[in-house]
DNA sequence: ATTGATTTTTGAACATGTTCAAAATTGGTT
DNA sequence: AACCAATTTTGAACATGTTCAAAAATCAAT
């Protein structure tokens, strides 16, 4: 019901299939839109048919990209982890997925952040959101009641941070965003202890505040 | 001494100066290299003699950018002004100078973060942090000893992040970004004082070896 | 089946960033 | 002045993202 197999998403579909496989193999600048489409047996022109620009190609491998972390992120979340394990897990499934599509990076900080108040952009929070809700319900013990409710958005800010300097990290095999992030696990987790100090609970309240004024 | 006015560098000159009005009149993606060159009365694989790519120019007008900033910000660190005053002003004047050149917002972000450990990157870094220890040193009172020369870090992590914030900001007049700036500036600040109790401090210092593991 | 509208496909064009070999110019040396 | 090497300039080409009018295919209604 969802996606009626009729042949025009199908044809999206081979397109986008082509794409994706494309891109893995000749990275992004060396896949061009004649490539793909050639490659799908469809005229260029036809291709743009179905995607207004390369970047709309992007934007759905992107949201790809999103889905596959969430999957296979979720069932690692098992029960007995903790925050900082947690979070660990969801960070490092989100390089490991990412890590094929580097060079992608920027143009994904571009999908990602650009469409911060569209609709897809609003799907796209919705799936991350999602997942760090998860990351926190899942853990034991529950971080303070306190804080739970707001703890999602905390660790999707940082995530963004994460993801943005890994996007624009040049060291091989990105060593410096693994090593960010093996030490953001344990400073959050610590910091969610802390929260419990009311000095803490009012600069975390602050810097919520700052968030929901941003957004 | 520092720039023999030669021809050579006369004419790069020119090319810049017509590209940064072209800039400021056409946009970004609405200035093209064949018209730079043309009103430069130059031919276009001229232009390419002296820029490598259009993206060089935008990195040439983006330090230019920061040099304003700069030299704008550093004479309204007036002594009296704390260091919330004086946070606000050399963020309002970031906007202020950045405004008109906003459509190049993710190009100035790829100049940012992409260069971040080329010898270009540094010089960039060190214009910035030149000016935000100055904000420091300039308050009144004096941020505690303990986190005093750390400072300037973090505050040059924060205008990263509002930059960044600001630079895919769409709301009209980026007026999310003035509000959102508005805000950080007090909050900063009451950080600051609250980095006195042992708690925040320690919580600083994690932040702090992030920032350090990452650069 | 025929017709007419809608969707899909094509092919050719365009705009622009970029490259490059060759020509023109410049500047120093004999 | 004549010559050579280095610098600067040109003009033409190329690659690729994007657009578009027209042709082809599909589909619904008579």
């Amino acid at each position: 019901m969802r996606t009626p197999a009729t042949k025009s998403t199908q044809t999206r579909q081979l397109l986008l299939d082509t794409a994706l496989e494309l891109f893995a193999t000749k990275g992004f600048s060396g896949t061009t839109m004649r490539a793909i489409a050639a490659e799908s047996g469809l005229s260029l022109g036809n291709a743009y048919y179905y995607f207004e620009s390369k970047d709309a190609i992007v934007h759905e491998l992107f949201r790809n990209l999103l889905e596959r972390h969430r999957t296979a992120t979720w069932p690692l979340l098992v029960p007995g982890n903790n925050l900082e394990t947690n979070l660990r897990i969801a960070l490092d499934q989100a390089l490991e997925i990412m890590t094929p599509f580097h060079e992608f990076g920027p143009a994904f900080i571009r999908t990602a952040f650009a469409g911060a108040h569209t609709e897809l952009g609003d799907i796209h929070r919705a799936l991350e959101f999602g997942l760090w809700r998860q990351v926190v319900a899942a853990s034991r013990p529950l971080p303070p009641l306190a804080i739970r409710n707001d703890l999602p958005v905390l660790l999707w800010l940082i995530q963004r941070g994460i993801f943005l300097f890994w996007a624009y990290d040049s060291s091989p095999g990105a060593a410096r965003s693994r090593r960010l992030i093996k030490n953001v696990a344990p400073v959050t987790a610590r910091l969610v202890v802390l929260s419990r100090m009311p000095v803490v609970r009012s600069i975390l309240d602050d810097v919520l505040s700052l968030v929901r004024t941003a957004s």
